[in-house]
DNA sequence: AATTAGACCAACCGCAGGCGG
DNA sequence: GCCGCCTGCGGTTGGTCTAAT
């Protein structure tokens, strides 16, 4: 929703406020015909009223193709917290390993789960993502890995020979996919240097510093080191978020870690919490059905098996 | 039925970096 | 090196929706 209401119009006779069909279609055209890219010759060769940065950004989270504007699966949640837990509040990064969706989208999930979790006095991440991020931080997994492979692209393209063939020269999700067929709990060997992988040898490469541990005072109001918080986790927080997102009053807090399970919103099947996809490829979780907004009531149903 | 609080989400703003003149 | 333009990113705001009271 807007800001101002819509129709305002802002310096320079710019429209600001909610984007109307018609603007969409004209945004669309201008891409088709020339691309994405240059948005500020939008506004001269079409009769829209927006500036480049609108146009870029109405774009990018509205009508881009290959938008998935169902809710966040539970694989997909895990995943942003993780990659959040190694990387920080970079969402525009976080998002280009979850297919289909928006730094925007992702953020705004953040800073929402965020608020829920500071109110009610819990830890930013489950225990178990918590552990699995400073796992991954002490095996110095590369999160920028893509921006790596990127440049092995890059350099591809121009004529150069390809670095050698490195785990993290993929991105971090699919690390994870890794990480998570070993069952989470079976720790991956990784090296540091390039000897041959056999399935379960990760290697690791080229690493950025790890961040330094820092006060919370010292970091922004939604960010955390969980270098901090990690491993001194009370049995109480063992809670699943979706529980803290919509409250159960059969909810209750149990001295055990529970079995997670989530409902899908059609409640066809019960499937467990982590690892809900075979493989944790997001992209083949599914694409919502043309024509239908899943964005409201479809809610993934935590319950204590 | 009215009110309130929280969740959700679209969109704006400021800043930084890249690039060409 | 400086300047202006363009683009991308992250933070923030504020409207709408929904459930609870």
């Amino acid at each position: 929703m807007a800001r101002s209401g819509g129709g305002m119009e802002g310096s320079g006779g710019l429209k600001k406020g909610p984007w109307t069909q018609a603007e969409d279609k004209l945004l669309r055209d201008h891409v088709r015909r020339h691309g994405e890219g240059n948005w500020n010759a939008v506004r001269r060769e079409t009769r829209l009223q927006r500036c480049g940065k609108s146009c870029r950004l109405r774009w990018a989270n509205h009508l881009r193709p290959n938008l998935r504007k169902c809710p966040f699966s539970p694989e997909e949640e895990r995943q942003i917290l993780l990659l959040h837990g190694l990387i920080g509040n970079k969402w525009a990064r976080i998002s280009k390993h979850l297919s289909g969706r928006t730094d925007n989208e992702i953020k705004n999930y953040w800073n929402t789960r965020f608020k829920r979790r500071q109110r009610a006095g819990l830890p930013p991440y489950p225990p178990d993502v918590e552990r699995q991020i400073k796992l991954l931080r002490a095996q110095n997994v590369n999160p920028f890995a893509d921006a790596d492979a990127d440049a092995a692209h890059a350099n591809a393209s121009a004529g150069l020979p390809a670095p050698p063939l490195l785990y993290d020269n993929y991105p971090l999700l699919n690390q994870m996919q890794v990480f998570h067929h070993l069952g989470g709990s079976q720790q991956p060997s990784f090296h540091q240097d390039g000897s041959a992988a056999a399935f379960g040898d990760i290697v690791s490469s080229r690493l950025p510093p790890l961040p330094t541990a820092r006060t919370q005072a010292e970091l922004h109001s939604n960010q955390f080191d969980t270098s901090i918080s990690g491993g001194l986790v009370d049995q109480s927080m063992l809670i699943g978020d979706e529980h803290l997102l919509r409250p159960n009053p059969s909810m209750v807090k149990v001295s055990s870690m529970p079995a997670l399970s989530y409902r899908e919103p059609d409640g066809s099947r019960m499937l467990p919490a982590h690892g809900a996809g075979s493989d944790g490829d997001v992209s083949s979780l599914g694409q919502c059905p043309p024509g239908q907004d899943l964005h409201r009531g479809a809610t993934w149903d935590f319950t204590f098996e």
